[in-house]
DNA sequence: GTTTTTGCAAAGTATTTGCAAATGG
DNA sequence: CCATTTGCAAATACTTTGCAAAAAC
């Protein structure tokens, strides 16, 4: 049992995670794959989301708003999100490793993942704000 | 205009959380005040959530499940979630200041504010699981 | 009296799930 | 063939919102 048999529509979701670099949400690959694979439903990109994530191909993760994003880059970084624009970047510094041996010290449970997120305005809408008030 | 009249709903609200420990979401907020106060209505706590949040007053956060939950601790902190019992804990180390600086160094954004949280099991459900392999 | 807040119910998102048909091995 | 996966639609979970009545000032 679980055998875990191919699929198109899995390995075009884990093709897409792996070809963008922001941090699409369900609905936003849903959107994309719809243009090459007119079929797919969303509840299929929900479950093959949810089983590349188990499988640890894929990494599931929020950024405080409501939705859940993927991504495929499973080395260690933070994120970045952007209160004006609502983007998701990369902080290519890995404090978790760091910080993770600073938790487990003084820690009786057992810690698996550490998530960092940064919030504020990121260095595109910081650029537009500085143009609209010299102007 | 915006002259923010006193409410005892928001109070009761801003009350429960200096109180409670734990890091309760709006319908268990909703749930434990309608002992005291049958009449209030989960939209009333939303919407209290909100400004209080909004105001600075509480602070708004994700475990990383689907549901948000609040905190009247608003000296820096991180949170550790259980994946066993679902319990979110205070990691009282200060992380975020250090980090926080970390990160700016190397980006052209601005940073405003940091979350850190940690994943894994508690001190609680791993002297259980401990106790079930010895029986 | 005017403005803010409330309770209620309805609407809006995001995600999960049941099921018969399609696909993979 | 049998097990897994799909598409679709319905169900669920969480949060927001419109509105008339109630409360604050």
């Amino acid at each position: 049992m679980q055998a875990l048999k191919y699929s198109r529509q899995r390995e075009a979701i884990k093709e897409l995670l792996i070809t963008r670099k922001d941090h699409p949400t369900a609905d936003m690959i849903y959107t994309e794959l719809r243009r090459t694979q007119p079929n797919i439903s969303l509840g299929t990109v929900y479950r093959n989301l949810a089983l590349l994530a188990e499988l640890g191909e894929i990494k599931k993760f929020s950024a405080g708003d409501g939705v859940d994003r993927y991504e495929a880059d499973l080395t260690p970084h933070s994120h970045f999100v952007c209160r004006e624009c609502g983007a998701v970047l990369d902080m290519k510094l890995d404090h978790q490793t760091k910080i993770r041996h600073l938790a487990e010290k003084n820690f009786e449970g057992i810690i698996e993942d550490c998530s960092v997120n940064f919030y504020g305005i990121c260095p595109a809408c910081k650029q537009k704000s500085k143009k609209q008030k010299s102007s």
